[in-house]
DNA sequence: TATGAATGAGTATTCATTCAT
DNA sequence: TATGAATGAATACTCATTCAT
């Protein structure tokens, strides 16, 4: 299936993944019929076909690209920076940056984590994640900043704490939550620093 | 379609209930169909229909009725404990007990959570376990055990992360969790109190 | 699948059957949809998956039905026939019989022959028929009235030939071919019992 | 369509034709896209509607140029002999041949002749055949050699006890047929000979 | 000549729901 | 109450064919 695309190829292969990831974070995969994301794209259903294998192989695709692009932010983000702690610390923040802009992506991953079907891809990338975290936790301890615990528990720990503190805090409901991102990226923070045995700023 | 049902009835309802809820919660809402249900009861396809008026009747059927018999749990914990304080804590264990023997229902609550048919009537359950909770908070203002903050806030903080700490400690993943129902049930009380502005046992 | 039918279903499935030999027999399996054959039995679409499991089973259950039709219609005609040889003979006359009744059955077993598919169903339809002709063949060598030749060989001649004589002079065609049934049954067993080592009558 | 073909142009149908007819052969023309021969072919998809009017029209020369050739394999075994009825034994041999040569043309010609789409197509080059025998037939009765019995029927006969003896002996199956080729063409010659009234050799 | 992209009617199949008995 | 049968709209997917470049 990985096809030679041109330029415009790759434009509607572009179009395809937006318009269904809006159309899946707003009434869900399975209420989403290929139908749909072929009208929304104002194509023909054949075109689906050409770029994809599947909807399933569709809804893989938006996910894996959403990992990437968040682990490349993180990266970014991270930069040269030297010490380990502020490693994590800027890796929490990109990701909440990342997710406040990209709030459907995080219901996919919501959704992602729920469905059979998904669930083994989404947990992939949240390993990825976790290993990213835990070789930073090393750094660590190896410098001498945290005591030695069981670094791959806590990785996973601050990592899942992200996307709690962003699903509680950040997203949005009914009762309206007086918590600005910052607020909310310094608490988690707070709470995973803490977590491993650290006081911020101590 | 409220329907009077003799004995047999209720026992036939009961049973489709029991049957959709392993099914919902091993394959997933969409992917389970109203044939596997009655196939699953040994029933013909039309009983499925005497009892429920469509399959999203019979989900809502099951998410209210776990709804309502996890707050008539927390409730019997409760029981005719005088301490604000102590009455949330309570709550908080018998929630934690009550979704580790129901391991499904809480996956139920976590798709209801993410589709878009459903979120809503899941918000109204947690809407009224804030609210009971908030009942306690309050009381626990008047009686000058814990400072005058949001308490909506507070509240909706509590239920929360009991469901989360929940989810992510004593739900079965790939890298075990060192943790004992016991260890997790007393971390989440100490955060919530923590969160409230108590230290516990203090 | 293999459902329990009432006489009603059975019907039914029978008439799906029947409508389905024509069409498929007529404009060939592939040239034939599901819908062609619902609509041919003035019912809607789901009905045909409630007695099928899908296009392919309901073909391979024609082939199979059409085998054992066959194969009983050659028992009957054999009888409690004591002399082996003229076993044989009544069951190749019982075959053209059953297929000049059946012409559309034929033109099933010469595409199922041809198709990837369906080729081993088929097989193995000419397979039993051949064990079938091949016991007789023994109890005549046993009897001392055929030669000890290479048994397996000789049954699947025999059962080939008939097709053959089948297709050959029985199948309508532009020039019309001046034969009967009678005759070509006569050629056929001719030779056929000449391939085995005898002379008819003597 | 019959469009002017560079050198090059000739050695892409050609190409195209010998992929398409393997493809045919081994999964079947319903089975074979024309995606699968453009594929085959390591070529863009319109090449192929340059080169052919249609799927169709691709199968209908696939047969033509196939009956074509075999024609010709024919007339050069033959070639000058004299004697109408080694004319026949020699055509009978020549065909034999180029079907073992080309066992997936004779593959499609069982196909062709059992879908409704060409089975007419197929029907005219066995016309043509029975023609080119039937001529040497009438040769035959005019010098003398055969009697003058229905020859359009004998014709038909020698070809289609060809095509029969081909599938049934020399066509791969399970039970290995004990027969060379030689010995089939043998077996094929005598049957027709003999069926034309006449003893060979004699 | 050739290509990648697009078309859209068509196909098998599913499934929530209804109905006659 | 219960059943087997029926409905038909919906869905994912295919593929021969066309077209702009």
């Amino acid at each position: 299936m990985t096809r030679e695309l041109t330029r415009r190829g790759l434009q509607r292969r572009s179009q395809l993944l937006d318009v269904a990831t809006r159309l899946f974070a707003d009434r869900g995969y399975h209420q989403t019929s290929v139908s749909d994301v072929v009208t929304g794209c104002g194509v023909g259903k054949g075109v689906f076909y050409w770029y994809f294998e599947s909807k399933e192989a569709l809804f893989v695709a938006i996910l894996s690209d959403a990992l990437q692009d968040m682990r490349r932010v993180q990266q970014a983000a991270i930069g040269a920076e030297g010490d380990p702690v502020n490693r994590i610390a800027q890796g929490i923040t990109a990701s909440m940056d990342y997710l406040s802009e990209n709030v459907d992506i995080f219901r996919l991953f919501e959704f992602a984590a729920t469905d059979a079907t998904f669930a083994n891809e989404m947990r992939k990338g949240i390993d990825i994640a976790v290993e990213d975290v835990t070789r930073h936790l090393k750094d660590a301890v190896v410098d001498g900043l945290i005591p030695d615990n069981d670094l791959y528990f806590l990785g996973h720990g601050i990592v899942t704490i992200t996307m709690n503190f962003f699903r509680n805090f950040l997203t949005p409901s009914d009762d309206a939550p007086p918590t600005t991102e910052a607020e909310v990226v310094n608490a988690a923070v707070d709470f995973c620093l803490h977590g491993i045995g650290l006081e911020r700023g101590g």
